[in-house]
DNA sequence: AGCACGCCGACT
DNA sequence: GTCGGCGTGCTC
């Protein structure tokens, strides 16, 4: 197996010592292609020699024992099959990169070596190299002979005992390393620039790439290798050429290891309704694998997972935690290390290669600091022997679902899927399932735990709908406050307890529009306008980052009436500043959370009351517990609710559940108020009464009436390409085919909300599966159909995405 | 995904 | 004629 996008594996020969060496799960250094060496995993190891080519040997064996066990090929297997990606793509993203290097194979000269006559011009061209440099990359070598193809002559010089070789990665894990790109030195002046420019203007396409690396450069940013591949729409080997042409130099950023130390506290007693919700979580555990737990927001459902996993640990199993996203969940892993301390180990892919293939050989040794693994989706991928738990944790986020790049997998099901695998048990928790997983455990495949008590007996919050149409009316509005609003942070701020605004949107304000002409300023590459940024001064998309500065006079009629319309957190954040001159305002978003601690920075200023008033987007609803927020304010119900998309009532509800919970969680009853034009929105009814089941029922019955999960299954297929005219055809194409096999089933072909993205043009269909439609043999059709589509030589450019389970 | 091969347009 | 860009196909 290959860490490349290939269906296939690749048969390699071994000679008899290797084969009895070798076991499944084990990586092998394999030549593939004219001189790439990629890191193989063995897959399987055979006698059916293949008959229409010759098998190449293998290069060398890397590990002494496997790093991967087989119930992982077997769960790798299973995603590549049910998400329809390759099995190379999964093994790439189930491996820290470490462990994959595209080796790095080091010639030494063989010092024993004399008998030069027998050399080759070419073998010599090395040889007399190796006499200045000790030792040469496969790539220094590629330049000593000015030809690609050189694993012939290394060979060859090889078997005349003049050279040996070496793999790198046996030496020290190499981190694998994001590429950066910045021009060369030479180019620094005015002058040479004018050169370079004149020099490329018959060759377009590198020309468009300079130029875009220039556009980048003025954010004075390191520019990422594939930021301005993506950017100016131009393929590796332009760049390639580029860097050969010294005009370009690549270069690499790597991060650093992160440490912990901590001690171990003894486990809390769990109040009468925590221990009774454990005692159900176990009973239901001896008939069902996996069991959901409904546990309102600040209901313990921490202490209730740690004695759980106390019960696992003590009968010698491994432990899964999994969190939606560990950025944002500091605070449950210093809980946790609370009582566990030394049996954590983290695994993110934010984490160094170092760290990463730490805690990969610490869970593959079944190290006594791996027995309970806390980490994001990717964690789902490592080397588990004896797994007894899985935890999932907010169940229902989305973050679970990886889009890109491929494999598209949701950490959830996949890791129930390996739960079922180690015959280990799964807990899915959350304030507001996911109305699949509901349905799941309403359907009694899901064992079903409930826990509606708040710890401490703290009351919910008390959440007030306000209807903004009636406050302007009456004009009780001040920016985008009403005065009922405004009230309640006043209140709040008077006994000194802190308010969080959600406002699911950043910048300044979305759109900028001229009053005279109405036009307003688009993205170049994208299809949406561009979002006012007044901090600094700049117009910026938010798709693609393209950003410039914000212009005096409307660029159609040159008229001096541009407009802002609409409003972002940035904008909220200046009118309180105003409103509330006494008072410290912060505000999250991804504009402010940049950079690796940003989050922390924040939180941790909250935590500690430097700021009073936190403005933030959906990151403040993904579990944070602070414990002296008295208002939580909602200053736009109706974007969320409006958003185009099958399941957006469903995150309305979870998100404003979320983050009314941030409100009250210590002694004092909590304030929830929220904005909207449309108070009587059955959501917002729900939400203000806390109603989970209401919505559940009424959610489940529009998705019965329309056809969508959980009773019909999703396969969205993606098309993308920079002409737009091909993917039209494409997608009707593509759109036919499928009729032919699914009929009415597929839906489609639409353009989305964002119809170009960084000059990308999209459409999409969607194709529904009904419950008693096979799942495997739809899948199949579909790639009988994808291997047709890709079979035709005008789509072959187009990139084909297919997403199972879309959402 | 790379990487060679080969076609085709531009320029000494 | 030759050089180099960019599309096409294959990799055990």
């Amino acid at each position: 197996m290959l860490p490349i996008p290939i269906q296939k594996t690749f048969t390699y020969s071994v000679t008899n010592e290797e084969a009895n060496f070798l076991k499944k799960g084990m990586r092998v250094a394999v030549s593939f292609g004219k001189s790439k060496i990629y890191t193989g995993l063995v897959f399987d190891i055979h006698q059916n020699a293949p008959t229409l080519y010759e098998a190449k040997d293998i290069h060398q064996i890397l590990d002494e024992k496997p790093i991967v066990n087989e119930t992982q090929l077997k769960h790798w297997e299973w995603i590549a099959n049910y998400y329809m990606c390759a099995l190379g793509d999964v093994y790439r993203a189930s491996l820290p990169s470490a462990f994959l290097l595209e080796s790095e194979t080091i010639v030494y000269k063989n010092e024993a070596f004399s008998d030069e006559d027998i050399l080759e011009d070419d073998e010599f061209l090395i040889f007399e190299a190796l006499q200045h440099q000790s030792q040469l990359t496969i790539h220094q070598i590629v330049d000593v002979l000015g030809k690609k193809k050189v694993m012939p002559t290394v060979n060859g010089l090889i078997k005349k005992a003049a050279i040996y070789i070496r793999e790198q990665i046996y030496e020290t894990y190499k981190p694998k390393l994001v590429k950066y790109v910045c021009l060369n030195e030479n180019y620094n002046s005015d002058e040479s620039l004018n050169n370079l420019l004149l020099e490329l203007a018959r060759a377009k396409k590198q020309k468009d790439a300079v130029l875009t690396f220039f556009q980048l450069a003025s954010t004075k940013k390191p520019i990422k290798v594939k930021d301005l591949e993506a950017k100016a729409n131009v393929s590796s080997s332009i760049l390639k050429s580029l860097v050969d042409k010294n005009i370009f130099e690549f270069y690499h950023i790597k991060t650093d290891r992160i440490s912990f130390k901590g001690d171990t506290n003894a486990l809390k007693n769990l109040n009468e309704f925590q221990e009774k919700a454990l005692t159900e979580i176990k009973e239901t555990f001896k008939q069902k694998d996996v069991t959901l737990l409904h546990g309102i927001t600040s209901s313990g459902k921490t202490e209730v997972y740690t004695k759980l996993i106390q019960e696992v640990l003590d009968a010698g199993k491994q432990v899964l935690f999994l969190l939606p996203e560990i950025a944002l969940t500091t605070q449950i892993i210093t809980r946790l290390q609370f009582y566990f301390g030394n049996q954590i180990s983290v695994f993110h892919s934010k984490y160094s290669m170092n760290e990463r293939v730490e805690v990969w050989n610490n869970v593959l040794e079944n190290k006594s600091k791996a027995q309970i693994i806390l980490g994001a989706r990717s964690s789902i991928f490592l080397p588990f022997s004896d797994l007894g738990l899985v935890v999932v944790d907010e169940e229902h986020e989305t973050s679970y679902k990886q889009f890109e790049p491929s494999p598209r997998y949701n950490a959830r099901d996949a890791a129930i899927v390996l739960a079922k695998m180690y015959q280990a048990k799964i807990l899915l928790g959350s304030a507001t399932p996911s109305l699949e997983s509901y349905f799941n455990a309403q359907q009694n495949k899901y064992g079903f735990v409930e826990l509606n008590r708040r710890f401490g007996n703290v009351q919910l919050p008390k959440i007030e709908l306000i209807d903004v149409k009636e406050k302007h009316r009456k004009k009780e509005m001040k920016g985008h406050f009403s005065d009922r609003m405004l009230k309640l942070i006043q209140e709040a701020l008077d006994v000194k307890g802190q308010v969080i605004l959600f406002q699911n949107r950043r910048g300044y304000s979305p759109i900028v529009e001229c009053k005279t002409c109405g036009v307003s300023p688009q993205c170049p590459n994208c299809d949406v306008s561009l979002t006012y940024h007044k901090y600094k001064h700049e117009l910026r998309c938010h798709y693609c980052n393209y950003q410039r500065a914000m212009p005096n006079s409307c660029s159609a009629c040159g008229s001096n009436t541009l407009d802002t319309k609409g409003f972002g957190t940035e904008q909220i954040e200046l009118e309180l500043k105003e409103l509330f001159p006494d008072f410290k305002i912060g505000r999250m978003d991804l504009d402010t959370t940049r950079g690796k601690f940003g989050y922390q920075k924040i939180i941790g200023a909250f935590e500690a009351r430097e700021i009073d008033v936190l403005v933030g987007t959906q990151m403040l609803s993904k579990g944070l517990d602070f414990d002296n927020v008295s208002l939580v304010g909602i200053l736009n119900a109706d974007t969320m609710l409006n958003f185009p998309d099958f399941r957006a009532h469903e995150r309305a509800y979870q998100m404003m559940v979320q983050v009314s919970g941030r409100a009250g969680r210590s002694i004092k009853q909590g304030n929830v108020a929220i904005q909207t034009y449309n108070p009587y929105h059955q959501i917002l009814q729900q939400v203000s009464t806390t109603n989970y089941k209401a919505m559940y029922k009424e959610q489940l019955q529009e998705r019965w009436q329309y056809k969508y999960p959980p009773y019909y299954r999703l396969i969205k297929i993606t098309l993308k390409h920079r002409d737009y005219n091909k993917v039209e055809s494409g997608i009707n194409w593509l759109f036919k085919a499928l009729y032919n096999s699914f009929g009415e089933n597929v839906l489609g072909p639409t353009a989305p909300a964002v119809a170009r993205i960084r000059n990308q043009y999209i459409k999409n269909l969607v194709i529904k599966i009904p419950p008693k439609q096979s799942l495997a043999n739809t899948k199949k059709q579909v790639s009988k159909i994808r291997n047709t589509f890709e079979a035709v030589k005008d789509f072959r450019p187009i990139r084909f995405i297919i997403d199972v389970d879309a959402y």
